[in-house]
Formats: structure tokens, sequence, C-alpha cells
DNA sequence: GTGAAAGCGCTAACAG
DNA sequence: CTGTTAGCGCTTTCAC
């Protein structure tokens, strides 16, 4: 395998020049450009990354740390920045965190053993008390979610708060008061469960209506549609009645959809359901699932672009500015699993 | 940040002892080890893995290369893959190669960098034509999909061309003799369109019919569910008589049978649907999908580990042996959208 | 079982 | 605009 010393020597010039034309440095005089890239080529060089990283300090690949890939949700983000990533030259390791504690604490080593310059997260299962786990971790982090934890972390978020209560207003705008919440976590995370629940408290609560632990729907086992559906199940089992549905994801929304229907309960007349995502599913469901859309693009975009920043910073010797406190924007999606508003 | 040295000194022994306990070498005493990871810890102290990397030569970290993580399909089957490494201590780092021909070869120059020691690659818009690009690269390269291209690299396959025969055979045996086949792209690739619809069309002609094009739908946009549905609702437009339908991944089943429910066909009476993946949803759709199980986990671990194993033979200077061809167990799943066979 | 010396391939810092 | 010098932090090699 050719070095740099090797296409230096090839080339008539030293390997600084090289590592300066192969870097993109500008002040290349157009000839000694041409020269050494021709070198490049006829020795077939590739460039030595592990080596660049090792001296300049930094790796050029950022941690995504989510909790699982199959959840169509995380898969599409993931795709976005993936793709935001790559329009600047970032690289990215996905860290599948599995819906653990201990696969959250182990995503946030990543970076410290250089494995990663920063880390955009999305927690699933740290709860308030883990704040200062976040704090002073000596790189870059970017926190997908509801700002929580710590007000010293930059944190890019999907109103899941006011998303929850304007998906629980749709349906109680349209005289629906029995509705069933569809996603609850035993475990007291500060992850999106415990956001959307208390958007659907706040909506429920604001008309004076209390909660009733009847047609809360659990869901331990993760937002995936069979739990949906058992969940779903369980209320319906409990004998409680119900005319609408908001669950804390689509998958699961969808879940719920297939066991109303299993039951001969028409959808939106019966039951009004409305999902969170906006997954491309959400479209294709008979009838088509009404959903949050919470900006997953710029969502992606944002965390990615001020976790670049914040590598920028570092590379200069800045110690990073001011936390930056970015909420994508909300939009309820209608479609035909709710009722039309008076 | 503590250097190695800073830990060899505080434990009062050589840089390469720590590095020997640090890598796990076995022969080491007792009480050296203990005095070397209580420095450790201590210090707070975290191998520098760019470092290692870089003098070693290996990296650790394997490329995987899907077209888009937000298909289900390679959600889930990244999902399992990121497992199966973890399990073996590689990292992964994600390539989405977004259907595009420059993504599939970029995705192949990458352990050439050095970025990665070797890469699992399910290839979707390479064609024949490519096969030398595969040979000879100088590294471990795994393929998915159906054994193409060249008989020099390993494969892991999915048993494309049986599946997609073994559900239209259904559909078949049921009486149906207007299939429908959904997904077919113009570009005459070697990924999973072509093999899918050589199986369908394999099934039609032992039976001795002929492929109708009218039967034909294309979702050269990509197989998501919206493209199921256009490409379903383009062969109903065409006044063609419909009694099956097969679609070449699950999503575009699940579009097609939206279309499908929406101009009023019940399934699976006037159409029966059988898709290809088995992904969770096909589960909870109504009715429920009839699908072919590729058998994904398997593909997963069975991929990792044959890479895994070519890895350490290159770092013990073994020339691999012969190429190994893996066919994971491909199961037809039979739920509602189909009739059941008399 | 452990230590000393050497150097992996590149880029930072500066000189010219 | 380009070259020189030095050294990143670790592992390889070999000695003991």
């Amino acid at each position: 395998m050719p070095t740099m010393a090797d296409v230096a020597r090839r080339a008539g010039v030293s390997a600084k020049t090289v590592s300066n034309v192969l870097a993109g440095y500008p002040y290349i005089r157009e000839s000694t450009r041409a020269r050494v890239l021709a070198a490049v080529d006829e020795l077939g060089y590739e460039l030595n990354v592990t080596a660049r990283n090792f001296r300049s300090g930094r790796t050029g690949v950022i941690g995504l740390a989510v909790p699982e890939l199959g959840q169509p949700y995380f898969g599409e983000l993931a795709d976005e920045i993936l793709a935001a990533a790559r329009r600047r030259d970032l690289r990215v390791v996905v860290d599948p965190t599995g819906f653990t504690r201990e696969g959250e604490l182990a995503a946030l080593r990543e970076p410290r053993r250089r494995l990663v310059d920063g880390l955009i997260f999305s927690p699933a299962t740290l709860v308030q008390a883990d704040a200062d786990l976040l704090d002073g971790l000596g790189y870059p982090l970017v926190l997908l979610g509801e700002q929580m934890f710590s007000d010293k972390v930059d944190h890019v978020t999907m109103h899941n708060v006011d998303g929850a209560r304007a998906a629980t207003d749709l349906l109680l705008d349209a005289g629906r008061r029995r509705i069933a919440a569809i996603g609850m976590l035993h475990a007291p995370t500060a992850g999106s469960a415990t956001l959307r629940f208390r958007g659907y408290r706040e909506a429920l609560e604001a008309r004076g209506i209390a909660v009733d632990d009847r047609l809360l729907g659990w869901a331990d086992e993760g937002w995936h549609r069979g739990n949906g559906a058992r969940a779903m199940a369980a209320v319906l089992d409990s004998g409680v009645e119900v005319d609408g549905v908001v669950a804390f994801n689509d998958a699961l929304a969808l879940g719920a959809m297939y066991e109303l229907q299993v039951r001969g309960r028409s959808i939106p007349q019966d039951v009004g359901v409305v999902g969170f995502d906006d997954i491309e599913d959400a479209r294709y469901s008979t009838p088509a699932l009404t959903t949050v859309d919470p900006g997953r693009r710029d969502v992606a975009e944002v965390a990615v672009g001020l976790l670049d920043r914040r590598l920028a910073d570092v590379a200069r010797g800045v110690v990073g500015g001011a936390p930056v406190l970015h909420v994508a924007d909300m939009r309820l999606v209608e479609r035909g699993s709710t009722p039309a508003r008076p």
C-alpha cells in the first residue's frame, strides 16, 4: 500500500504538499496540484483516514444513539440524519440503545473513547435524576426530545407535549369524551412517553375531565404495532366505554385500529384515532391515520447542523456558546381516522 | 486527557503492560493486572481507540451498505446486524446508498480508505456487468442477495427467486390466473426486483401462463407504500382483470391493498395479495398480509459471523478460504390476505 | 511475565 | 505557495 511519502516522491514534492492537496487547502499552484493528483492516480493511492484521524484528533464521525431502527419513526429519522451528515461530510455510526438504560449509558461513553467526535442522542430511559450525567461530558452533545435534564445542553425538540395536546383536543372538539391513551410506560422516563402523556392529560384537564385509569393502555414492551393492538385490547376488555384513541406513536395507533376493527368498531364513527410521528405508513392505512407531524426533517437538519457547528468550535478551540434550544414546527395532519371538526 | 504512559507511571509498570492488560492478553500476574486497572480507574483513563486502530491497522468497524433505513425491511435488518455485530465486539457504520449506483460505488471504496475493515453490502443497482468491481477488492466483503455477480465473493442470500415463486404458486393453487406483479423496475439491476420477478415469471410459466404486461406494476420511485398504491392503481386503470397480487415487498403489498380497498375490491375474495419480507406491519394490516419470511435474523447472524471470520483470517495473515454461499430458510406465512388453498 | 525501543502515516506549527 | 521538523498514543518486536 503506497503512503503519502510515496506519492510525494513520485510527484517531486514534500509529503506536506500532498497532504495539503488532499485536504483541499486552497493556496496551491495549479500545476503542483495536478502533479500530485496524477501521482495519486498512478499509484492508486488512498488516504489512510485512520492516520489522519489519529494525528488530527478528530474522526469526522458522529454518533447517533436511538432506541431501534426497526421502528419506522427512528428508521426514517436516521435516514434524514445520515443525509444531513453526508451533506456536511460527516459520517455516522448508529448506536441502537435498545430502550435500555445500559445501552444509553454506553452510547454516552463512545465519544470519550474517541470513536466519534460528538453525539446526537435520543434518550428513552434516562430519568430526570440522570441530568448531571449530561453535563460537562467534554464533547458536543445534541439531545433529541423535549428540553429536559439540563439547560446546559443543546436540545432539538419535537413538541411532544403540544403535539399530544393537539391530538387530544382534536377528538375533544369533535365531542369525544372517553379518550384512551395508548403507549403508557410504567418506567418514569424522560422519553416521549412521559411527555406525550402530559399533553394528553393537560388537554383533558383543560376541559375539566379527569384521567380515567381504565382508559390507559400500557405498552411497556415497546411502541410496536403488536403492543398497540394488545394495549387496545386490554382497554376494551376492561369494559370501559371508548370513543377516541390518542396513541403515542403511529405504530401503536395502527395496531389499535387493527384491534378496533377486528372487534367491529368503525373508525372514525365509533372511535376516532390519532397517532403521532406521521410515518409513511400512516397515509396508507384504512382509514388513513390522522397524526402529528413532528417536523422530523427539520429536527435532523438542525441537530446535525448544530453538532457540526459545535465540532468546528472545538476544533478552533472555542468553548462553545450558550446552549441552543430548537423546537421544530409541529403540525396536526387530519386524515380519515378522526371525525371532521364541527 | 491521560494517556497510557500516565497510567503506566501511576501503576509502576511499562506502557506495554498497560496495553496488554487492556487488550485482554492472558499471561499477566493477577496483582499487576489489578494495579493497572486501579490506575485506569483513578485517572479516569479511556483508551484512545483511534491510536490503537492506527497502529494496529484495523478499526473494529464494519460497514453496512443498504439502500435506506426508512424501509422497514432494511431498518429491521439493520437492527439485527447491529445486534449480531455487538455480540462480536464489532461496530457498524451504516452507509445508505439511496438506491443509487453512485452511492453503492462509494460504499465499496470505504474499506480502502481504512474507514472500516470490511463490508456487508446489499446491492440494489449494480448490474451483472459490474461483477469485476467485486473481485479482488483487498478486503472482506459479504454480499446480501441471491448469488450473483461473482462466485469469488461470500454471499448470504434470501431465496428471492424461490420466495416469489412460492408466493405466486399460492395464488395459482387457489385458482387465480390474473396475477399482478407489483414493484417492477425498469433498470436491469441485480437487486431483488429482478430476482423476485424471475420467481413470479417462473411460477406462471410452469403452468403455461404467459406474463401479461398489463399486469405489471412499476415502482421505479422505490418500494414504498405510496408507490405500491400508485402501481396498483395503474394496473387497475388499464382495465385489465385482476384476481391476485404478488408484491415484491410488504410495503408495496400494503399500498396495493389500500388501493384495492379504496376501489371496493374485497381481499382475499376478489383479489388475493401476497407480500415479501414479513415486516412487523404485515401482521397488523386488515386483513393481515400473507407474505414470505426470508429469514432475516438468520441472514444477519450468518453475514456478520462470516465477515468476522474473514477479518480474523486477515489478521492472522490467512488468505481466506473458498467463498461461502449461505441461503437462509424461506417460509411462506399464510394470513388473511390470501384465500385458503383448496 | 514484563520492559525498551522503534515507528505506524499523517498533519500542526512554523520557517522560508 | 511549499518544505522541515516533530510527534500524536499506541502496538510490534525483541530482549530479558
